[in-house]
DNA sequence: CATAGTATAATTGTATACAATTATGCGAAG
DNA sequence: CTTCGCATAATTGTATACAATTATACTATG
């Protein structure tokens, strides 16, 4: 389910999407092949193949004979986003609450403890990288490679809000606590619990960003 | 938001979509690029743009330097789809009650107004095309490119179990009844109701594919 | 001076060529 | 007879070449 592809054109794919997310290509640029291939040095071959993936992906708009658009992502993609996240990442849980296995739990558990070991030192960086190992392994804990594949999508798409929440020390200690709970519940195999904590976790992570001001999180 | 691509690189991947869709390809059935490009009187480039692409979508599977292979249906993928459908198709209708425009609504009362004819008369393939139509105004409704793109991904991933339940024409009669209510709270504006009606919808479509058997609609 | 028309350049779309990797088949050794 | 090794073929990965389309800039004309 966690797909690593080493190939060039994949490795083309990822650098064009972190560059779209990490806000280095703004919205409405346009992607040119052969500039992005000297970028990267690689022809146009593999270049091509990573802005239809995008394009796929919605981060990219492909006008045909023209070329290729950054999508911007606005303040009402992350609101549907999350919107979105707090239904499926729900049922997410409830799943992974029947279908987890013991590997997994392990895994949960030693994410929770290093990620509060980091809040605690405040570094950002570390925090955003465990946040996206716990979620990662709680969507494939699910047994559904259709709710790993679209959480994962929503979640790495939103990985810059992320990255400005977790900053927050208080915010980042609290997130990480609703994760033990969470983990507590799938150890249980309490699968009504898991739903409700998750689910309840987006939903404070969303207050979070109410409190933050959205302004702030989404230029 | 509806993209039309007319190149040939973007009629290759729709044409090897809907073999896969369709069960034309089978299940770890190899595709090798030279193949279908000969099959499809193009040369590998756009083949492999499509194949990749197919991959993004979890319809193909790509092993670096090997090939790339047919990613089956289960039985399992599709209840995964139809319980994540049943919570996302809610908020969904939700957020077209409150966003949807008149024209839309006319859209979706002529589709309402065709298919109870077409159900009728047992047309089957009408009816499919009338349900896609239904469904992708529905979520193009709701205003949300995330929730479009999610829904519309998902939607056409279960045609083909689609296509069997339609036939039968009780349950066609009942399902475009649904449909009617729907589009009755979506004219109320009534959110709740739209909600509750399209997320029942789901679930009444669930509950007729227990009674068919789900060995008969998935092989 | 503004503008339409046109030649030129730039860019995308597709096909092909070459390189790298993997599959296949055959013969020799045990 | 099986199996290992190696040569050959097939296939993918990448780069380049050519075709088609679109953007640009310059000139001629009113």
């Amino acid at each position: 389910m966690g797909e690593d592809n080493h190939s060039l054109g994949s490795r083309v794919f990822h650098i064009i999407r972190e560059n779209i997310l990490a806000g280095k290509y703004t919205a409405n640029e346009e992607l040119k092949e052969k500039t992005i291939g000297e970028e990267l040095g690689v022809s146009r071959t593999p270049v091509r193949e990573a802005l239809r993936q995008l394009e796929l992906e919605g981060l990219v708009s492909i006008i045909p004979n023209k070329g290729a658009y950054v999508v911007g992502i606005t303040k009402k993609d992350i609101r549907d986003i999350y919107e979105i996240r707090e239904r499926l990442e729900g049922l997410c849980a409830k799943w992974a609450a029947l279908y987890i296995t013991k590997e997994q739990l392990d895994e949960l558990e030693e994410i929770v403890f290093l990620a509060d070991f980091h809040a605690k030192k405040g570094n950002v960086e570390q925090l955003v990288e465990l946040d996206n190992k716990f979620h990662e392994t709680l969507y494939r804990a699910s047994g559904s490679k259709e709710m790993y594949h679209v959480l994962s999508d929503f979640h790495h798409y939103v990985q810059r809000v992320r990255k400005i929440t977790l900053t927050s020390e208080k915010r980042a200690a609290d997130s990480n606590k609703e994760h033990m709970m969470i983990v507590e519940a799938l150890k249980e195999h309490d699968a009504d619990m898991a739903e409700k904590l998750a689910s309840q976790h987006i939903l404070s992570t969303v207050e979070n960003m109410d409190r933050i001001g959205w302004d702030v999180l989404v230029s």
